[in-house]
DNA sequence: CGAGGCTACTTGTCATGACAAGTGGACCTC
DNA sequence: GAGGTCCACTTGTCATGACAAGTAGCCTCG
């Protein structure tokens, strides 16, 4: 609650920032500046403006302030995690229609990506996943088993509400992520739930994330309509990369194959 | 030439992480051992770490010392902007042929995405990619033309080397990137390259990149076959994700449409 | 034998001070 | 008007010191 003061010099930067009062282009205020105005020594100020650095929202400098690199905020964690977090962030609609939720014996890719043993109980969930009503994401999620069976829980219908929002609140730590991105066919399957012809070709993101000590808790399959989502990474040689998913409000390459 | 004491504490630990001198799990020294190992205050030391804490190389701590939670560096910029650069980097052979390389007029989406008028004259790069002679990615970059006149110099073959290596010694400023990924449908052209049916699904890389005061210089649509190669991104709550091209050795997914 | 408390360690946060190195503007001279 | 120098600002890096908060291990008591 009573949160450091380099957090709060860097949250009132950013907030500064994102909503125009700094543009991009524009000089931060100096060190000296920024001490007078928060009544504190260089330490925490140069660790606040440090954070905005690596963020890449800040650069430039010495002998000289450093001036606004971009106004955009980078997406947490969660937001990239998450479809229905993201989707809200935009002020959009997440939708979810579970097809199957099963608990059975892991197969091979499954069970190597959860370091578990091939045989070993897991749940599958696979739902579709739309934006304010288009099927957008087809997502096949395995869950470890002690995580997985939480979602049988009488009262939990994961038709209504986020399932990382559920977990989380269940005790379980999904901290630490990785995804894999390619480009699969469209299947049978993937066709007729997407709306797209079979064949066509859908952006997939495999993922697997676990807790902060490196446990894996779930793997996914997603696979995404490239005409409504994309993925960014904006990197810069002095800042840390940013990513997130995109929305792409309207189909913008005509060489899609499939039809609007 | 003469680092920054904190750099160096980075850098060794860096070293001894990533040679497993400090395997995943293990703590590291603490702040005091390490301020008498490099007779050096808290402060450098302290720098020191949170860099690695900012790559997600170490986390926890508070009361105790942290502890290593992956040995694998992040991917320099300069790694995801080149395909020759990244090759090297895995002790694999990149090669690219030529298909054009043209001076003429700017259409609209390279116009919007370079930040300059359609009709403006621009330099179109057309390149087959090659991984150990394999054809891997279609390149179709576009730079602004004070940038692309340099590729015309007579010295300069864009087969024989990095266009990237070979512009930054022209004083050429790209430090800024943003990548856009998603999938698409191998066309004639596209397919015949690759070696891959006609409406296989590619996976899309459009970048733009320039200098780090956000002026554009590259605007490009690669297309990867998606067998040979993906992005990864990985993140965590408290780290910066860490983002990077992945080469898979073997086609790993036997639902691929096309033939080996 | 288990639980609780205490101590000695750890990291987190901040202040003060000092000096090195970079930048920009003003002033002076040619 | 242009070029060079100097000064006053800036940020970068490091040291010392202090106190808050967290953790682990050990000891004592029930």
């Amino acid at each position: 609650m009573d949160e450091p003061l380099y957090q709060r010099i860097a949250d009132d930067l950013r907030r500064r920032i994102s909503r125009g009062d700094l543009p991009v282009g524009s000089a931060l205020p100096s060190e000296s500046q920024l001490c007078e105005q928060w009544a504190a020594s260089r330490g925490p100020v140069r660790q606040a403006l440090s954070a905005l650095r690596a963020e890449g929202l800040i650069g430039g400098g010495r002998g000289r302030s450093p001036v606004v690199r971009t106004s955009q905020v980078p997406q947490p964690f969660e937001t990239l995690l998450s479809f229905s977090h993201w989707a809200r962030s935009l002020g959009r609609t997440p939708g979810q229609r579970t097809l199957e939720i099963a608990r059975r014996p892991a197969r091979q890719e499954v069970a190597d990506a959860l370091e578990i043993d091939e045989g070993d109980p897991v749940v599958d969930l696979v739902r579709l996943r739309l934006l304010d009503g288009r099927p957008t994401m087809i997502e096949r999620t395995t869950f470890v088993e002690s995580v997985g069976r939480l979602l049988f829980d009488f009262a939990f219908d994961p038709d209504s509400r986020s399932i990382y929002a559920y977990l989380a609140g269940q005790g379980v730590d999904l901290s630490v992520a990785r995804h894999v991105f390619d480009a699969v066919a469209a299947d049978p399957t993937d066709a007729s739930l997407l709306e797209v012809p079979e064949g066509a070709p859908l952006l997939r993101e495999r993922r697997r994330a676990g807790s902060a000590s490196g446990e894996p808790y779930e793997y996914s399959d997603d696979r995404y309509r490239p005409d409504i989502v994309t993925f960014t990474i904006e990197n810069a040689e002095q800042a840390h990369p940013s990513v997130g998913r995109a929305w792409r409000p309207t189909p913008a390459d005509s060489t899609q194959t499939h039809p609007k």
